[in-house]
DNA sequence: GTCTATACGCGGATAGAC
DNA sequence: GTCTATCCGCGTATAGAC
């Protein structure tokens, strides 16, 4: 028997990795939220590393895997936000808690996010990703709230994509991430006629 | 002397392009917005537009004025609708008539919007590229209303990612374009406190 | 304006040693 | 787990004929 691989510390996250993928995984979001998936090349991600080329091959057979791996870290930071909002009692409560951490989220990776939400490749990936598509499915139902119709799906997308990419947006990126995190959630709120 | 070069019919654009240069902006439009910048080669540009390589090259000296040209051509729209509202009396009406016009400009540019503004290549040719820098600052003062602060600069950042973000959205892909200006066109107003 | 042909480097990916 | 070495195709870009 081997001894035990070290983990990636993603405690209740559904795919773990060797710590050596890990590493891997870390610069490579970076590089891909600076450069885009398709203008990041593997030569990029081993220099990043401090490894050669093959060395990553040894642990992601493709780029392909490099990139899902990339998006199942995030992943699993936003199942966690939905599984903690649905165990909410009430729409509303649910609701609430799930902007929060989704702004928390946004702020928090700041970077990451309009990349994971508008890079080609990335998307492409995704689409045929089961485990993700029912994850957006889950999401939007809970932020659609009571009216799953047409002109109920138009806010959902908004409010989704002006938290993405409100925290990239060039007009924000000196505000300290509390300043940000307290605005977009509270225009967020309002958005979405919740509380305050 | 030569004869006079057939332009592109862009009246009152501050750059004019020769129809053969046309032809090949438009294609690179379409192929950037499926597959990004990065991912968008010179041969899939000719191939699009049924001319070799070497002769796209005769056009543009290099692939960063392609995207320049590309980016410029909406730039010219974006504009005209910013000089339609600076010339309204009243800055409501002069908010009212930008929002609708972006709004119009997004829905009409489905696919290209949110490559244009989340890029990486192009973001980055942008940001060095003056005449679009001082566009985005007109529209940005124009947008933020009275509320130059930094609590103004939130919602402003919000509101151009919803609009760009929410047409791309995969929840309204099957949106008919009537619908979707419709329903953003009103869920804006609201964000920005306009009368309906 | 468009073509054929070509230069040269870098892209993803693999084999096999240590 | 990492290395050196290598394969092959495609990337941008150029030269020169028609």
């Amino acid at each position: 028997m081997h001894a035990v691989e070290p983990l990636a510390a993603i405690p209740g996250g559904p795919v773990r990795y060797r710590a050596a993928q890990a590493r891997i995984v870390a610069a490579a979001l970076e590089l891909f939220a600076v450069h885009g998936v398709a203008g990041t090349s593997l030569q990029m991600i081993a220099d990043a590393v401090g490894v050669t080329k093959a060395a990553v091959y040894h642990q992601f057979k493709t780029k392909d895997e490099i990139v899902l791996a990339a998006a199942e870290a995030d992943m699993a930071r936003l199942e966690a936000a939905l599984e903690a909002a649905e165990a909410e009692h009430g729409r509303p409560q649910a609701r609430e808690l799930l902007l929060v951490r989704l702004v928390d989220l946004a702020v928090d990776h700041r970077r990451m996010v309009s990349m994971l939400q508008s890079d080609p490749v990335m998307i492409r990936l995704l689409i045929e990703h089961e485990p993700f598509r029912r994850l957006m499915d889950r999401l939007h139902r809970l932020l659609a709230g009571d009216d799953p119709g047409d002109d109920g799906r138009v806010p959902v997308a908004m409010i989704s994509a002006a938290i993405a990419g409100a925290v990239t947006h060039p007009l924000v990126a000196d505000l300290d991430d509390e300043t940000l995190r307290a605005n977009l959630l509270g225009l967020a709120r309002r958005f979405l006629d919740l509380p305050d």
